[in-house]
RNA sequence: GGAGGCUUCGCCUAGUCUGGUCUAUGGCGCCGCACUGCUAAUGCGGUUUGGGGUAACCCCCCAUCCCGGGUUCAAAUCCCGGAGCCUCCGCCA
């Protein structure tokens, strides 16, 4: 959640990045006029209680008639604690439920629109020119059957559409992707993490994925749990309710972890294939850090976004999303978009956020610098999200007979192999 | 799933039976100062977090003894509910 006291100073930079974000502006008045209700409250409450005290102290040493006459007051008094007490509840309480509401201030440099306007930042990798090679593509799915490596007809079988079944070499290939992935990881210094992928209603709301994200979360009722839909989650969660030291940060973490997404309102779009599935693995990476680092990390973070890309052979373009298409979490967000033949359009591989405070307050992560506890900043990066890039690499880097090249960076992890080859049927 | 125990301001701990003097004790750690020509040792002081007052500091006020309710003029302390941890038993791996 945003910062109540910039709310308090300056009430019209809030409405601004709310109207960007194609928000309601009218929860940022009713906001400041619960925010006062709750503060005269306390303050009236904190002097009724001061004269309670006061009086406490007279009543064991007074006697008879003095002690009946403080008794009576003490009475009434403690009514009038109570009543101010309640007030100051139901208006704090107010002003939590709306201030979480809220989404994260938009970083001013983010272009203003919707999915449709974000900037393109820059482009890498070479594009490859199939005409001029002399064959026409195929997609992701057909060379997945030609390699045995994807099955979508019995994961839909066995659980129902956007399910599918790595097999044989696709298996070896994510485990190839994972390896890879965390290894490059782990060499740039983060903590390599295999997190929850259940996690409590805290965890979940605290990452801002229960507001207007909500209905992609899947949720076990009995249980009141969520399956996380990025490891994100328990990554942001790990450090809920702690403090750490100035000199321990930054904090960085690899996690992996199965990812779950209802999918809702995507009818029809991305239906062949495993491009957009119900369950994948994921490598995130993820960021604790002062917020003065935070634009800094942000950079780090796509950098190594880039590397993994460069490294698998992909050609990318990375653009700056545009306000309307943030999370309720992100001030920024940096996509890495892969180039898919078969669709002649870069679809999104990588997603990097700049959270700011916005998670560290809801989560109620801080950091101690010297005297002061104060919020950090947090940030997450994708690494590789499985599926789509298994998609990325089989169109990318596919023969006319139907093999697959395969990158250096995964050779190691799959036995030394340089190519995937069709199996017989 | 059954039985029992535990949860106190970084860590450990006193206090809970018998409600008010708890503004929560002591140790360790940490920070500052003093002192010994260094380190160590010693002494003194400080050391939960959040909110409010203040231009800011000193300081002052309120809340905070796992969480939420209740009883009471008054709750770390009594009652109810919940969470977490531990031990034993059962079950499964």
């Amino acid at each position: 959640m945003i910062d109540l006291r910039l709310l308090r100073d300056d009430p019209d930079r809030v409405r601004a990045s709310q109207r960007a974000r194609g928000e309601d502006v009218d929860t940022v008045d009713a906001l400041i006029s619960a925010d006062e209700r709750s503060r005269s409250s306390s303050v009236r409450f904190d002097q009724l209680r001061s004269e309670q005290k006061q009086l406490g102290k007279l009543i064991p040493k007074a006697a008879g008639d003095e002690k009946a006459a403080l008794l009576a007051k003490a009475g009434e008094l403690s009514a009038a604690v109570k009543a101010a007490d309640a007030e100051q509840d139901e208006a704090a309480a107010e002003t939590q439920r709306l201030l979480r509401t809220l989404g994260n201030l938009v970083h001013p440099d983010v272009p203003v629109g919707g999915e449709e306007d974000f900037t393109v930042l820059e482009t890498l990798g070479e594009r490859r020119d199939f005409e001029a090679e002399g064959f026409t593509p195929r997609d992701h799915l057909e060379l997945g059957q030609l390699l045995g490596a994807i099955d979508v007809e019995r994961g839909a079988k066995v659980s129902g559409s956007r399910f599918y079944y790595l097999t044989g070499v696709g298996a070896l290939l994510e485990l190839a992707l994972v390896n890879a992935a965390i290894a490059q990881a782990t060499e740039a210094g983060l903590t390599p993490m295999l997190t929850p992928a259940l996690v409590k209603p805290q965890a979940m709301e605290g990452t801002g994925f229960l507001g207007q994200a909500a209905e992609n979360v899947y949720h076990l009722e009995q249980d009141d749990l969520y399956l996380v839909g990025t490891s994100e989650v328990p990554l942001a969660a790990y450090h809920m309710d702690e403090i750490i030291e100035a000199k321990r940060l930054p904090l960085r973490y690899a996690g992996f972890s199965p990812c779950f997404r209802r999918e809702a309102g995507t009818y029809g779009k991305d239906t062949r294939g495993i491009f957009r599935v119900h369950q994948f693995d994921k490598v995130e990476m993820f960021s604790f850090v002062a917020p003065e680092e935070a634009q800094a990390e942000h950079q780090r973070l796509l950098e190594w976004e880039k590397q993994w890309l460069t490294g698998l052979g992909l050609p990318f373009q990375v653009i700056d999303v545009a306000t309307g298409d943030l999370g309720a979490s992100a001030s920024r967000k940096f996509d890495c978009e892969a180039w898919i033949p078969t669709q002649g359009k870069f679809r999104e591989l990588t997603s990097a956020s700049n959270c700011d405070e916005f998670q560290a307050r809801r989560l109620s992560v801080r950091m101690r610098d010297g005297k002061h506890v104060r919020p950090l900043a947090t940030l997450n990066g994708t690494l590789c999200a499985v599926p789509r890039t298994i998609v990325a690499l089989l169109e990318n880097h596919q023969q006319p007979d139907g093999s697959v090249w395969v990158p250096e960076v995964l050779r190691p992890y799959l036995g030394g192999r340089a190519v995937l080859e069709p199996v017989a049927r």
